[in-house]
DNA sequence: ACCATATAGTCAACTTGATTGACCACATTA
DNA sequence: TAATGTGGTCAATCAAGTTGACTATATGGT
């Protein structure tokens, strides 16, 4: 099939369909791998709680939502057997959130597809350009949010 | 500021910091322009309204949601005067959703925003590099729905 | 040491944007 | 023209978030 290079989309379309469908792909793949019932924000949790555990009050800070919407994660996360919650060593208020094996299966899955996935695109555009549109991105994000990264962004994975 | 250009973020990351925080400038803006009411699942729908207008059916199949929920999300932008149902020529079970006068505002100004901040984009990384980033993430978005676009992607803008 | 205030987490009620199922009016086709 | 298909809406439900109220524990000023 021989598609047209020159966008016929905006960059914003761009950003969008391809971040979706590499999410697309990633879900669907952990599916079969009997992940089916992670979501998209709780890999993006998984990651802050890596590697040593998380409060519920940092990961509501990462994910930009309440901790209540957290709690409810949490909640459903533990039911499922990816996570725990460990007593706080130092704060008997707190709680530490923390990876459990199966836990720990998804994130090396999920590592595994998206190198592969980053690979195909590798092979399609190039190993200079992919390190091109990395660096891209990476100036991109800073320039618009102005070096206050993070405050504001609702990220997956 | 002196950021590391070389990424700390996995490709994952980048695209969805990326597009998050374009989508938030834009909506910001388009906040202080009066138009605080206009989500971005909104602005994806006038893109496939624009220019003749379009059915339920086929916003739904765009959207990738119910044509249910496209019949709610009409019922709120006819209220907020940005749509109209007009009766369909042909078929009169059909009706077809037009951009109002407000909804043509709104359109144009997300031209100038998005134009303006891709100018910003442009000034930091170069014209060409920014040719490459679109080209690329052009080729990626195909690659990766392997040639069925649109299928399944659930955008915005 | 004590009290006032702040903080981590949970419970409950509500909101929002989607879903599924049922239905009506009109179209299409055999 | 009867049988089936299609566009749209209504209603009930679901999922994932919110706000508000509360408990238990920490912390800091006097």
């Amino acid at each position: 099939m021989n598609h047209p290079v020159f966008s016929e989309f905006d960059l914003t379309s761009l950003l969008s369909l391809s971040f979706s469908a590499l999410i697309d792909e990633l879900h669907d793949r952990l599916s079969e791998l009997g992940f089916g019932d992670i979501r998209p924000a709780h890999g993006f949790m998984f990651k802050h709680i890596i590697p040593n555990g998380a409060t519920g009050i940092e990961l509501a800070e990462h994910l930009g939502i309440t901790k209540q919407a957290v709690s409810k994660m949490v909640d459903f996360l533990e039911k499922s057997g990816y996570v725990i919650r460990q007593t706080h060593p130092n704060d008997k208020r707190g709680k530490i959130i923390v990876l459990t094996e199966r836990g720990w299966l998804v994130m090396k899955a999920k590592e595994e597809i998206i190198a592969e996935i980053e690979q195909r695109w590798i092979d399609n555009i190039g190993a200079e350009r992919m390190q091109m549109l990395k660096e891209d991105l990476t100036k991109l994000v800073y320039e618009v949010n102005e070096g206050n990264l993070s405050s504001r962004s609702k990220p997956v994975w």
